[in-house]
DNA sequence: GTGCCACTTCAAGTCGACTTGAAGTCAAGG
DNA sequence: CCTTGACTTCAAGTCGACTTGAAGTGGCAC
């Protein structure tokens, strides 16, 4: 396969293809002239890339997740360490959702006269909830190098 | 208050103060001098960044949050919108922790032969899950402009 | 054989939320 | 009055995960 071929097969455009082997993250089987060559294992791989990614862990943590050989290596207390981390995460999600959920019904004049939303904004304040990230995980995944016109 | 008193007040470092101004988050309410004089209201303000931060709304969409004369305009749609998709996050979050806390006590001998493992596979391959993001929310607040001393 | 264009490399750019560094200002204590 | 150092501004740097652009190479259809 081609990188266009695994581009196409896996979902991931081709430049991130060769940014995940400049990192070590997958490789390709040889070369033809300058082109790359893949087996099906690299979608195996990248498929393992994206479950990591989707759990939290960043780029560099699931490459040492593979062992030199190319065997995922993985380690059962990590695996649990980042399940108790999500369960933290989603506690806080939880409560958010909650506070959001009333706040977005409360017939409160203000919502800063509302009890629950003050105890919200305390707990925000205390940073018992933590602020979340930018690129919210709702974003579907990107298609493909999509055409883009520039502006004239 | 100055901006330290400000800062001590509500942990949120003096620089980020100063951006939070720039960015129209907040403001003060005079000058001594070159420095900036805040009042208490400043506060509350900044709790109630705080939790839109947490709720995963970006600073950009914090500031429409507010009048130009300074008061929360909340607006019960876009908080309804936000709590669903907190929602669908935490949905892919706990599908995530159960496969998580699976794989890390899952008997078998590669991960690849575990079914539910090879069932998390397929989903984040499938984008069913979506990839999250970098800073955990585990990430403590970091508390205050930090003394570092650089390396000689 | 040859031209095209899909591939290649490498450097630089992007995005969001800040932080950091250098250089300047000035309120307050001595 | 003079020093001190906490404040100020503004530009640039950081972080992670990619993307984009320019310039180069070479496989393959013709």
């Amino acid at each position: 396969m081609d990188i266009t071929e695994v581009a196409k097969r896996s979902g991931v455009p081709a430049s991130t293809l060769r940014f995940y082997e400049e990192k070590g993250l997958i490789s390709s089987v040889g070369r033809r002239g300058l082109r790359r060559v893949f087996d099906a294992g690299v979608l195996e791989r990248l498929a393992l890339v994206a479950l990591g990614r989707s759990a939290g862990f960043s780029l560099d943590e699931i490459a040492r997740m593979f062992t030199p050989d190319g065997r995922p290596r993985i380690d059962r207390r990590a695996l649990a360490a980042k399940a108790d981390e999500l369960e933290r995460t989603i506690r806080k999600l939880v409560a958010m959702r909650d506070g959001l959920r009333h706040a977005a019904v409360c017939p409160a004049p203000s919502h800063l006269e509302c009890p629950t939303f003050r105890r919200l904004l305390r707990s925000a304040a205390t940073g018992a909830i933590g602020a979340r990230d930018r690129k919210s995980s709702s974003a579907p995944r990107r298609p493909d190098p999509a055409p883009r016109r520039r502006r004239p």
